[in-house]
DNA sequence: CTGAAAGCGCTTACAG
DNA sequence: CTGAAAGCGCTTACAG
C-alpha cells in the first residue's frame, strides 16, 4: 500500500529544482510579498509537485495528528464516527482534527484544504463518505499521506483501504424480518443516490423480497437522501398510495423518524397500523416513541477500525484486506408488529 | 486577560535553569533512555514550570490548531457545538482538534492531556461543560494557552471568558408559555446536578410559576441528568402521581423524548393527554413525533462565538465582556396543547 | 550518563 | 526582487 519512508522533501531540494536560493523558497512558503510573481509561481508549482511538507527542525518530529474529514457536520451520524475514531487514536497517543469540506466540489476549497493538511503535517486522513476521485487521490499520494475511507461514495481505488458495513445483508435481514411478521406490502425509502451504501441497501431490500417470492412493486420504492425531511415526504407519498404498505423500511433512522411523523399526521399508529424499520441504530432510534426497530451498523466501531487501519499505514505496515465490511444486526424494539394472526384473532 | 507575548521558553533556557547542557534537555524531551533519573526529573519539573512548548524552528510558526474538549462525546449536543466551532475556525484558517477527557477526574489523564496539548503547540482551547478547576487553570496559564469555556460547570475564574445561553430566562419562558396555555400542574425534569445551567433552568421554572402565583409543588420536580433514560424515569414517576401533571417541562430535549415514551407506555397521547416542552432544540426535537416544542439555545452559535472569542485572545486582544449569554427562544411545534377551553367546548 | 561539536532545516536582517 | 551570511532551536553522532 502507501509508503512513507521516502527521502524527505526539503526546502533546499525545492530551491535547487527551481534554480533559486533557499531564502527565496522560504519567502514563498511564508507568503512574503517581496518575491517576483514568476518566481513565486515556479516555486509554488514545485512545492506542490514534490509534496513539500513543513517540518519543524531537524528530524520529522511527527505531529501526532490525524485528519477526520466529513462532507458536512450536520448529522448525528458524525458524532458516532468521531467518538470511535477519537477513542482509538487517543489510545495511540494521536489526536483528531475534525473538519468539514466546505463548499464541496469547489476545486479551490479542496486545494486549500490540502494545503492546510500539508502545512500542519498531518500523519494521515480518514475521509467519510467522500468521493475520493483520482485528483484527490493523487494529491494525497504526493503528500505521502496515508488515507482510509469510511463508506466511500464511489468504488475507490483498490489501494485505498475502505471501511463499511454489510449494507446489503443488513437490508436483506430487515426485509426478511418484516416478511416473517407476515408483511407483504413493504415500502422502501432509499438513501442518498450516488453513495455506494445506498445502492447496497436498495438491492438488499429487493433481494429479500424476491427470495420470499414477492414481486418488487416499483410504486413501493421511494427516493430519499437519508435525512428526516426526505423520510417524511416519502412516508407521506407511500401512505397515500391506494393500496398502502403495512410496513416501511427506511434506509436510515432519520428517514424512519420522518415516516413516523407522516404516519402520525394521517392518524396511523405505530406499530398497530404501520410497522417501521430503520437503518443505522443511532442513539435517536432508541429515543423514538415507540422505540425504533432498526438495523444496527457499528458506526463507532467503523471509526475505531478506520483509525486502527490508518495507524498501521502510518507505521509503514501493509494492510492485508483493504476493504472491510463490519457486520450489521437487527435490533428489535417496538416499531414492528406481526400482521395477520393478531388481526384475525384479536385478544 | 491572558497574554501570549511573553519571551519564548526555549530548550536552552531550561538547560541553564537546570544546570545541564542543551542536548540533555533535548534527550529528556524525546524520551531517550540514557538520562539519569534524577536529571530527568529535574528537567521535567522545569519544563513544566516554565510551560515549555515544542516549537519547530526559529520563529514560532503557529500550529493553527485549537483544541475543543468535551467530557464525553456521546451526545448529539456535541455535533452542534463542533459544527459551530469548526465553521468559525475554518474561516480563520485554523483547525479543530476534538477530544474527550477520558477517565474524567483522573489527575493522571489530565496531566497526559496537558502534555499532548503542549507538545502539539495548540494555539488555544475551548472547554465544554468542563469544571475548570484552579489546577487546570494554572496549568493552562503556564502553557500560555488562551481558554474559553462553553457552559461552565461551576462558576469559573473571572478572567476566563465563558459562553452560555440565557438558561434562566429560557426556563421562565417555557413555564410562562405552559401557563398561558392554561396549565397549572406543570412537572419539571431537572438537568445534571452540579452544572451551572441546570440550576438556572430549575430556578427559571420556579420563577415562572411564582410570577403567575402558582405555588411550587416539590412533588412535581424530578431529578434527571440530561439523558434519555433519566427523562423516561422521571416521566414515569411524574405520570404515576396521584394528581398528575398536565404538562411536563424537561430541561433537555433528550429527557423530553424520554417523557414521550413514558407517556406512550401509559397510553397517554401527546399533546392531547399531556403537553411536553423541552430545552435545547437539537435537530432531534424536530424529528420527534409529534415534533417537540422546546426552548432553543443556539448551540452552534455558542460554538461560533467561543471560537471567535478564542481567536481574539490568541491574537493578544482583550475581551471586553468575559461572560456572554446568548439568548434562547421558544420554538413552537406540536407537543403542547392549550388546556381548558377545548376541554369544555370540544369542536 | 553527559557535554562539546557538527549539522539540519529554516528564517531574517543585510546588501545590492 | 534576490542571494550570501549569520543565526535560531533543536538533534544526533562522538567522545569520555
Amino acid at each position: 500500500m502507501q509508503d512513507n519512508r521516502e527521502p524527505a522533501v526539503t526546502i533546499s531540494s525545492i530551491a535547487s529544482a527551481a534554480g533559486v536560493s533557499v531564502p527565496t523558497v522560504s519567502r514563498v512558503l511564508n507568503g512574503r510579498s517581496d518575491v517576483a510573481p514568476a518566481t513565486r509561481e515556479r516555486v509554488e508549482t514545485l512545492l506542490r509537485e514534490y509534496g513539500y511538507r513543513r517540518r519543524g527542525s531537524a528530524q520529522a518530529a511527527p505531529a501526532g495528528l490525524v485528519d477526520l474529514v466529513f462532507n458536512d457536520l450536520d448529522s448525528p451520524w458524525a458524532v458516532e464516527i468521531i467518538r470511535g475514531v477519537e477513542e482509538a487514536l487517543n489510545a495511540e497517543g494521536l489526536s483528531v482534527v475534525v473538519s468539514a469540506i466546505h463548499r464541496r466540489g469547489s476545486a479551490d476549497s479542496t486545494r486549500k484544504w490540502l494545503d492546510t493538511l500539508s502545512a500542519r503535517a498531518s500523519d494521515g486522513a480518514i475521509l467519510v463518505t467522500t468521493d475520493l476521485d483520482s485528483f484527490l487521490h493523487a494529491e494525497l499520494q504526493r503528500l505521502h499521506l496515508p488515507v482510509v475511507v469510511i463508506d466511500p461514495a464511489g468504488v475507490p481505488d483498490l489501494d485505498v483501504p475502505t471501511i463499511g458495513a454489510t449494507n446489503w445483508t443488513g437490508a436483506v435481514n430487515a426485509t426478511e424480518y418484516l416478511i416473517q411478521q407476515n408483511h407483504r406490502r413493504i415500502g422502501f425509502v432509499a438513501g442518498r443516490p450516488g453513495i455506494w451504501c445506498s445502492r447496497a441497501r436498495l438491492d438488499g431490500y429487493r433481494a429479500g423480497l424476491e427470495a420470499a417470492g414477492i414481486a418488487v412493486d416499483p410504486e413501493l420504492v421511494h427516493g430519499g437522501d437519508f435525512d428526516y425531511a426526505s423520510g417524511f415526504d416519502a412516508g407521506r407519498a407511500l401512505l397515500a398510495l391506494h393500496d398502502r404498505p403495512t410496513a416501511i423500511f427506511a434506509a436510515s433512522d432519520q428517514m424512519a423518524l420522518g415516516v413516523y411523523e407522516a404516519a402520525r399526521q394521517q392518524g396511523l399508529r405505530i406499530p398497530d397500523d404501520l410497522s417501521v424499520i430503520g437503518f443505522d441504530d443511532l442513539p435517536e432510534a432508541g429515543w423514538a416513541s415507540p422505540p425504533l426497530t432498526t438495523i444496527r451498523q457499528p458506526l463507532s466501531g467503523m471509526g475505531t477500525l478506520a483509525a486502527r487501519t490508518l495507524v498501521r499505514l502510518i507505521h509503514g505496515e501493509t494492510v492485508e484486506s483493504p476493504r472491510v465490511e463490519l457486520s450489521t444486526r437487527l435490533v428489535r424494539r417496538s416499531s414492528v408488529q406481526a400482521l395477520g394472526p393478531q388481526d384475525r384473532f384479536p385478544a
